[in-house]
DNA sequence: CCGCAATTCATGGAAATCCATGCATTGCGC
DNA sequence: GCGCAATGCATGGATTTCCATGAATTGCGG
C-alpha cells in the first residue's frame, strides 16, 4: 500500500544503499524515488508533495553540505544527511544550516525513520507557510504602486488624513486607496491588516502622532 | 583594557583548560568567569550582561548536553561546546537544542573566538528581545480581568457592539475597557495594539463579520 | 480615437470610534 | 464605615471612518 501523500528523494552514488533505503521505505508503506547524483536530482520533475531528502555527503559530482547551500534559496524538502565519513564540523555545518538530521553509516532504521518522519512533518508546516504567504504576496502583487505606499501608512495606525499629509493627496483620495488596499489584500479589518503586513514584514515606517489619539 | 559590557563563562572541570581560555579572552580584552563544574556556574551570581558559555561536554557533575537542556528554560546564554572526545550524534543534539558551536579540542583560536563572538551577538539581540517583552507582559498584568477578555476581542478586529455582545454587555462598557486596555498597554492606535497582542501571542479568536464591514 | 486603469478630488450622509463627564453597585482592605 | 478598584451604564457631542455616487485628467494599448 504505496502512500500518496508524500515522498522520498535519496541521493547517494552508492547502488547498494538507494536499494536498501528504497527496500525499508518500500517495507513501511513510503514512497521513494532515487537518484545516482546531485545533478540528477536538481534536474529532475519532482513531485508536488510533502518530502524529504536523504542526502550522502560524498557525491561524486558535489560534496553534499555544497548541495545544501546551493538549493538552500529554492523550496527544497528537508535534509538528512548519511555519510560514512563524517566529521563533526560538517555535521555542525549541517544542522546549522537547517538539516533535520546527520547520520554515520552504519545508523539504525529506527533513527532514519525517525528523521525521516520528521523531515516530512517539518516540510509539511513549511508548505503550509509558504503557500499561504504566497497567496498573500500575489495580493500584494496587485496592488497598484500608490495603493503600495499607502498600506505601510495605513498599518501604522496614522489617522487617513495624516497619512494624506505624508502623501501629499487628499484625505478623500486617501481613504479610496485605503478602501481598495482594504478590498485587495481581502481584510475584514483594521486588525486583519495589521497581521498580513507583519506576515509580509511590510516595515512600520511610521506612529500615530500626538493630537490624535 | 577589560571591557565591561559583556562576560564569557567558561565551565570546565580541566584547570589548564580555564586558564588557557581566560588567558587568550583576556588578551583580546575580554571579561571571563570560570568555572570547575556545572554546579559551580548554575549557582553562581552572574552580571546582566550580554554572555556566552563555553562548556566542556564531559563534566565531573553532569554531561554538558544535559546541562544545556537543564537550562534551556532560564535566560541563560548561548552556549559554545568544548570537547576532547565529541561524537556526532552529541553535536547534533547540541545544535538542535541551539547552541552556536561545538568545538573539538585542539581547536583554533579563530574558530573560538568567532563562535564566542557569535555568540555575544546572538545574547544581544535575545536579551533586547527578552526586555521589550518582558516590559509588554507587565503591562498585560497589569490588566484587570475583564479588560484582559476584551484585548483579544478588540485585536480580532470585532466592532465594539460585535465585542460587547460577546461579553454580554453594553457597547459603552466595552469602550471604557477598550480605552483603558490601550492606555494600559501603551498603544497609541488599534495597529499599535494588534502588533502588541501579536507580540504576547494573544490568539486571535474571532473575525469580523458581515454586516460590519 | 476609444476604452481602460490609475490617480485625483468632491458631496452627502451614515456608522463607528473616541472623549468627557456623571452615576451606581459590589467586594475588599483598613 | 470609608475609600478604592472593578465593573456596569448613561448622556452629549466631536472626530474619524466608511460608503455611494459623481467627475476629471493622464497614460497606455488596440
Amino acid at each position: 500500500m504505496m502512500s500518496d501523500d508524500h515522498v522520498i528523494f535519496i541521493v547517494d552514488d552508492d547502488e547498494r544503499i538507494r536499494e536498501a533505503l528504497s527496500d525499508l521505505l518500500d517495507s513501511h508503506g513510503m514512497r521513494a524515488v532515487s537518484f545516482a547524483s546531485a545533478g540528477e536530482y536538481v534536474s529532475a520533475d519532482k513531485p508536488d508533495l510533502p518530502a524529504c531528502l536523504i542526502l550522502d555527503v560524498e557525491l561524486p559530482d558535489i560534496n553534499g553540505l555544497d548541495l545544501q547551500r546551493q538549493i538552500a534559496d529554492g523550496d527544497h524538502p528537508p535534509i538528512v544527511f548519511i555519510t560514512g565519513h563524517g566529521d563533526i564540523p560538517s555535521s555542525v555545518r549541517a544542522i546549522k544550516h537547517g538539516a533535520v538530521d546527520f547520520l554515520t553509516k552504519p545508523f539504525s532504521d529506527a533513527d532514519l525513520m525517525a528523521a525521516i518522519g520528521a523531515a516530512i512533518a517539518e516540510d509539511r508546516d513549511k508548505r503550509a507557510e509558504r503557500a499561504e504567504l504566497s497567496v498573500l504576496g500575489q495580493r500584494y502583487r496587485e496592488l497598484t504602486p500608490r495603493e503600495r505606499e499607502v498600506l505601510p501608512l495605513v498599518v501604522s495606525g496614522l489617522l487617513n488624513k495624516q497619512a494624506a499629509a505624508e502623501l501629499g493627496i487628499s484625505e478623500v483620495t486617501l481613504q479610496i486607496h485605503r478602501r481598495n488596499v482594504m478590498h485587495k489584500m481581502a481584510a475584514a479589518s483594521l486588525a486583519d491588516l495589521v497581521r498580513i503586513a507583519e506576515r509580509l514584514e511590510i516595515p512600520i515606517t511610521h506612529s500615530r502622532r500626538v493630537g490624535g489619539n
